[in-house]
DNA sequence: TAAAATGGGACTAAAAAAGTACTGATTGTT
DNA sequence: AACAATCAGTACTTTTTTAGTCCCATTTTA
């Protein structure tokens, strides 16, 4: 329904991993990746973007790493997912849709109509996820995980 | 942020088109491509997936075509959506996740964390979807396009 | 200056999306 | 009964995107 690519999945282990601990602690790849059971290098991939929109800090050389850049409690999920998503789709309206052939006008016009309820979808959705933060999802987790064992032994 | 594929924007198209006729009319695959400025291929792909979903009916034979399947204000973007983007991931957990090695027990736990969060986050967009109907679409193209033209030229 | 980190890309392979084509099944009209 | 219009199912190809890896440059500290 609503899809996310595996690098945001990713993005969203490592930065909870980070916001369970101390908020001034660095920490290295190398010990991300682990604590993610993740590939190095992808783990690499990931905390770089991350650092180039602002969602983390970079430290460089010897005992450098990584850290949020602010409070798990201001870095949203819909900052998260618009970090590692890539610019996206849905709202692009005839750009996006064009089939790329004659039809050149009259298409747009079509489309456009369609978008602008996208637009207005885009909006709910996009204030949906402004609602839900790290620090959030960190709490979700023991919450849920806390259920779960009375519930079943699986 | 939150992203669609061409396919489902095709579906939102055809089905405005419908939804902008009276109830009981049929269209052609012709027609509704002709109307949206698609391959015919490419409309026929979409709407029979429609109609194997259950948002559209069709009629086979001479005068046949596509029709709703039900009013509407009682068909919303989720359901759309849902017919028309597959099954689909994000809450997928490990099984999506899973890079496919050694590590096989604790992967899991580490994104099983992660999941909790998403699933709320997913509740949470699927009861916005929920919220908008075709009918809804329609009206927003009017109002909005009344409101473009006063704005700009372009 | 050597070692430990991140930064920025380029590159490859696999998977998914986008688009087309073909063949079969109904149904209304003559 | 034959024909034509119309949907149904599915297989196939091409293109685009994702996923993952690698390499080399830069920064920092001991």
């Amino acid at each position: 329904m609503f899809r996310m690519t595996k690098f945001t999945g990713y993005g969203v282990v490592l930065l909870m991993h980070m916001a369970r601990q101390p908020d001034d602690e660095t920490h290295s790849v190398t010990e991300l990746a682990n604590e993610a059971y993740l590939p190095l290098p992808m783990a690499q991939k990931v905390l770089k973007r991350l650092a180039r929109k602002g969602l983390v800090e970079s430290q460089r050389g010897v005992n450098g790493g990584y850290r949020l850049a602010r409070p798990a409690d201001r870095i949203t999920a819909l900052d998260i997912i618009d970090a590692l998503e890539g610019a996206v789709a849905l709202t692009q309206c005839a750009a996006e849709l064009d089939l790329g052939s004659k039809h050149d006008r009259c298409e747009r016009e079509a489309y456009c109509a369609a978008s602008h309820a996208w637009q207005e979808i885009n909006l709910i959705v996009q204030n949906a996820l402004r609602n839900v933060s790290l620090r959030d999802m960190v709490a979700l987790e023991w919450e849920k995980s806390g259920l779960r064992i009375t519930i079943s032994g699986e």
